[in-house]
DNA sequence: GTTGAGCGT
């Protein structure tokens, strides 16, 4: 079904719908001409699909350069749309360990500017059987990035091409690496995972120090599965697991943290404590220190470390916008999220379930900075 | 000048 069905990207916002069809009947007869727009402004969002009503025109198509409007646009076989939810999710191990994400894809960098896409592909081709090929260009010069991705249609053709780092292409060393996913995919289960973490933080509040309990025995009795709140479907993908660990753990710390607890000696003490925890190790140098893992729910590079590449992540799971440095004088003086009076007063029991703790602070959670960009659910 | 732009209610 669909056979004939193309995916059109890079279309110029200034392209009709009639445009569109116009050009690629040139190529055979269309059934459908579509350009997608974006809901609320109306405006175009720069892809759209063509459907021909002979298959093997839509085969020749997507061969070929297109230009229209003086725009390049790429034709590419559209995803079937029932393939979308659960085709190729990162699959991390079932409890979250946050080993190398399974992927089908691989980011190629240090291109030479030369590079084609044929030339990218016939290089990569002999891997495996190659789904996808892009050469990364600049929007506005169209000057090539110097990098590109290749999707294969298995895990192997991957784990065959990194044999080697390093290839050769143009006669210019190239590096290859798994993609990493450039959003995290919020499935459905992102929701649990967060919620693990509100009940998880509800756990804290009830049970902090403050009133007179001792942090790494709740942590190690607390039959919770804390450790893995995080690492878990919604929060698998590589650059959490790799790069950003200490994403859940963080917002935990940060409840811990919150409120009049919050004290500079206590931060300072903070790494070895949260040490010894077990698990979180990593999460410390995000939260004092200066590495990417977040304080907080989101908005990793505001502490300092991140490049630009972390920052589509920024907001995802976010708060606030600046849980940067200057957010720590917001943070003690009670005007942010974590002293939000709803957020802390929970008055849940330790055991409570995480429904019901979720249900009670989603939305105090989610307040502002939660946002779930759509994706096609492809890993990477 | 090395992690993307995109897959429809």
């Amino acid at each position: 079904m669909e056979a004939g069905k193309l995916f059109v990207g890079g279309i110029s916002w200034e392209t009709s719908e009639e445009r569109l069809r116009e050009y690629f009947e040139a190529f055979g007869q269309v059934v459908e001409a579509v350009i997608m727009k974006d809901r609320t402004t109306g405006r175009a969002r720069g892809f759209g699909f063509v459907v021909f009503a002979n298959a093997s025109v839509s085969e020749r198509v997507v061969r070929e350069r297109h230009i229209i409007d003086g725009r390049t646009v790429e034709a590419k076989k559209a995803v079937p749309r029932d393939d979308h939810q659960n085709f190729n999710r990162n699959t991390n191990g079932p409890h979250g360990s946050p080993g190398p994400a399974r992927t089908r894809k691989i980011f190629v960098g240090g291109l030479a500017s030369t590079v084609t896409d044929k030339d990218f592909k016939s290089y990569f081709d002999q891997f495996g059987t190659i789904t996808d090929v892009v050469v990364m260009y600049d929007h506005n010069t169209q000057r090539p990035r110097g990098f590109g991705f290749i999707t294969y249609d298995s895990e192997e053709a991957v784990d065959k091409v990194l044999f080697k780092t390093f290839h050769e292409l143009n006669g210019k060393t190239v590096e290859v690496k798994r993609a990493v996913p450039k959003e995290l995919s919020p499935g459905p289960k992102v929701n649990h995972g967060l919620s693990r973490v509100s009940s998880f933080v509800n756990a804290y509040n009830n049970n902090s120090p403050v009133h007179g309990s001792n942090f790494a025995d709740r942590f190690t009795r607390s039959g919770y599965p804390p450790y893995g709140l995080n690492l878990e479907s919604g929060f698998g993908s590589t650059r959490v697991g790799n790069g950003d660990t200490g994403l859940g753990f963080g917002n935990g710390a940060n409840s811990y943290f919150s409120g009049s607890y919050f004290s500079g000696s206590l931060l300072s003490a903070s790494n070895d404590f949260l040490g010894n925890v077990g698990g979180f190790g990593s999460a410390n140098a995000g939260i004092i220190g200066s590495g990417n893992s977040g304080f907080g729910i989101g908005n990793r590079e505001n502490n300092g470390a991140g490049r630009n590449g972390y920052v589509r992540n920024d907001g995802l799971y976010s708060v606030g916008n600046n849980v940067g440095e200057g957010y720590f004088g917001k943070l003690y003086g009670g005007d942010s999220f974590y002293t939000d009076h709803s957020w802390l007063s929970s008055s849940r029991e330790f055991e409570d379930s995480a429904a019901a703790n979720v249900a009670s602070n989603n939305s105090a959670l989610y307040d502002g900075g939660y946002s779930v960009t759509a994706n096609r659910g492809i890993a990477a």
